[in-house]
DNA sequence: ACAGCCATGTAAGTCGTTACATGATTGC
DNA sequence: GCAATCATGTAACGACTTACATGGCTGT
């Protein structure tokens, strides 16, 4: 039950409305987490029952209204529990690499074009979490700044320290997916190579 | 639905039992996927009302039954289909980094004990992947040496070359975990000392 | 006899995806 | 007026987890 958590840590930046939680991680780059708004909004009413947040609808315009929530005391408390849990490593489960392990059901041309697609795919993310990791450094982004808002001058070095560390953690990812892929591409080409001298 | 595909290939190599296939991602070292039995053995009755698999019933000694599955001609063609479509990427989530985010709201020892919970996890699946990597490259597994069967000579380099691609990929993967890791305890250290000399 | 492995199942519940749906606000 | 964005929801389905359950076989 991480979404949870997830939510939860972005709210004690600041008060937010579900539609803006969900554009955190669904269409915005900045999170290790994913969830789309169907999932959201039912999760905040359940946690809102659960005491760990509490609503406020406020006015939009004329007609319209959106329920604002914040985090209270008992969800800060389940914050700090949390974090000190210990963390279950999840089961693996990734399916380019369990289709890499058949490309020999395939062409040269099919392995080549899926680990082409690969490295693509990996050196975009890996350039979209180098530059989220200078702007967290800069304080460059409107959630930092309210986050470090809510705390005493001296803990902002170790509140943006943490967080660059796990998006360089995840520009370290990417980057050995990209050697991966193209340590696979080098394989295809021996493969292929040796498969033609016997013709 | 990839647990299909999965099983297919694990199938593809040689005539199986439920029980088997759930040895293979499940308690066994030797995949990048995973699945628990309860998950095994209605996919597996679902496959073969497609026609993916077929099932026959055999004797286990004097009043036992088991069912061995084997892949049959569509389930082939799938596999090939399969192999050679666009592979999308997995929604990024993982707990242990969501939870590294936010740290600040535990203590520095906790942060010590979760990353030094995480470089040793790490560790050991490098060596196991590692360990595998060797394994089949000595194709010193019987499923390796099931599935070489099936194939002609010329084919077994690249069968091979794949699968120790994967799993030297996995290793690396592992080997990237343990650096972030030992950063992360370095990082703390900083974050220690520096907060201890305000005091 | 007993332990440990082989073998197969069900059921409840949670989590996540995808699609369908609605309406107000803001800026051009 | 229209498009883009803000805002919130439902519903069906599929994937996965966890727990409960049963019984035969093999070796000591």
């Amino acid at each position: 039950m991480s979404l949870r958590h997830a939510l939860m840590a972005l709210l004690d930046a600041t008060p937010m409305t579900g539609y803006t939680l969900a554009k955190h991680f669904d269409q915005s780059a900045a999170f290790v987490w994913h969830a789309p708004h169907s999932q959201i909004y039912p999760e905040l009413r359940r946690m809102e029952a659960d005491g760990l947040i509490s609503g406020r609808d406020e006015l939009r315009g004329a007609r319209g209204t959106k329920r604002t929530y914040a985090l209270t005391e008992a969800g800060r408390t389940e914050l700090r529990r949390w974090v000190e849990e210990a963390t279950p490593a999840p089961p693996g489960r990734d399916g380019a690499y369990l289709k890499a392990t058949y490309y020999e059901f395939g062409s040269f041309a099919n392995a080549r074009r899926q680990f082409q697609a690969h490295l693509t795919y990996h050196q975009q993310q890996q350039h979209r979490w180098e530059a989220h990791v200078k702007e967290l450094q800069n304080r460059d982004t409107e959630l930092m700044r309210l986050r470090l808002a809510g705390w005493p001058e001296s803990a902002h070095e170790a509140i943006v320290a943490y967080k660059a560390h796990v998006y360089r953690g995840m520009a370290a990812r990417a980057r050995t997916e990209v050697e991966w892929a193209k340590s696979g591409l080098a394989l295809v080409d021996r493969l292929e190579a040796a498969a033609g001298e016997d013709t």
